[in-house]
DNA sequence: TTCTTCATGTAATTAGTTACATGATTGA
DNA sequence: TCAATCATGTAACTAATTACATGAAGAA
């Protein structure tokens, strides 16, 4: 039991463990295909993390040979699966978001329409690579041979929420790409459109009366 | 000139210098204040980046005097400008994501159903409190009392997909909580619900589409 | 006048990435 | 049989965070 402490990167390899045992490369796998997208990690942190796990007694490892070659694979200990589920009952944080192409349309006013232009392609561009894995993944588990189908519906849960914010930005990518499109090439001091300004707000007044538990109802009569 | 590297958090501050100059002080306000929901860095990080800009020639310090207090107010110089046009024109990294939350939820075959509604109800709490600010912002552009006029077209992208993220994310909240309060307690072997798989299928195919440009009306017709 | 909060930083630590090294397997 | 790629790691580095320190201003 070494001291070494638990981060949130420890426990999604400690849940990966949870559903089977895996070898390294496996996990490397897995995390490529899919944890990434709401938990991305480089390879090097996936052949350290399940070395802490062992230390802490939270997972075992047992060396196999491929001919010549070592591997090792990794199984998870019941006070693992009891650390996990302490885990896993304490609410997490919310969405954290890092988006460079965003930054750069932001700061455009120093820059071209086209830089903005050009990102917002780069944008559109990166939703349909990532859609592309999301979409294969559904249509194989309609097909019945979507891989865990024991987890197939807790699958739809997070897998729904990264397809609508694909939808989401692409919508909204499309919908930046008219609205700069008719804009000059100097993007300094163009005026604000009202119109869409309210849009925009609408919407936000939309989330804040459904967090707050306002039917949608409510609010149509109210406005 | 030394030969520090300049990092997207780098030019993250340079773009704030190139629309006005601040102190390290006012520099933590406005991150905090909008630029963290899309580069989020801690305060520290805000007090050092600006020391490698005026070392790189990118930036100026001033020294200011508050009674017996020093502090810095930085400002971009025509060599900043440069650095940042040239990154401007270069297209950025997409969206990147960590959402410790979906994490728990997803790993909740280890866990129990209640795991899961308090996730998602911790997820709703912080879009209302995001949402928040958001709608101050909002509505002050609409009063034409908005910070920054000059820039609030510009602002009117970056602010929809805010809002658009945040409404996406509550209204995937409340789907999901509908669907898991019809479960039992242990979410495990949970059957599938064939047709709300299909309808996350379907709005993957529209992304598929529309990225790859086919109108709206053609993929109606063909399905 | 004392307590709290605002403000300006620095220091220590760490989580994570990039780059490298090397053996095994596949296929042209 | 040679090149490419798959697989398994380690080492070096750095970007970023957390914790700490201290002075000034404002409130009670």
């Amino acid at each position: 039991m070494s001291s070494a402490k638990m981060t949130t990167t420890s426990y999604a390899v400690l849940g990966l463990l949870a559903i089977k045992p895996w070898t390294t490369h496996e996990l490397v796998q897995q995390v490529n295909f899919s944890l990434r997208r709401i938990w991305p990690r480089a390879q090097s942190k996936l052949y350290e993390e399940p070395k802490k796990l062992v230390a802490l007694g939270y997972a075992e490892d047992q060396e196999e040979w491929i001919g010549r070659r070592r591997r090792t694979r990794y199984t998870i200990t019941e006070s693992g699966r009891d650390a996990l589920r302490a885990w896993l009952s304490v609410p997490g944080d919310g969405p954290s978001l890092e988006f460079e192409q965003l930054l750069k349309i932001d700061f455009s006013d120093s820059g071209s329409k086209d830089d903005i232009l050009t990102n917002l392609a780069a944008t559109l561009e990166w939703v349909q690579r990532e859609n592309e894995e999301n979409l294969v993944a559904g249509r194989a588990y309609l097909a019945g041979k979507g891989s865990f189908p024991e987890r197939a519906a807790l699958n739809l849960i997070g897998g729904r929420f990264l397809t609508d914010f694909y939808a989401m930005v692409a919508d909204w990518a499309v919908w930046a790409t008219k609205i700069v499109e008719t804009w000059p090439e100097d993007p300094r001091g163009v005026p604000l459109d009202l119109a869409e300004q309210r849009a925009a707000l609408r919407v936000a007044e939309r989330i804040a009366d459904l967090a707050a538990g306002v039917p949608a109802s409510e609010h149509d009569a109210a406005s």
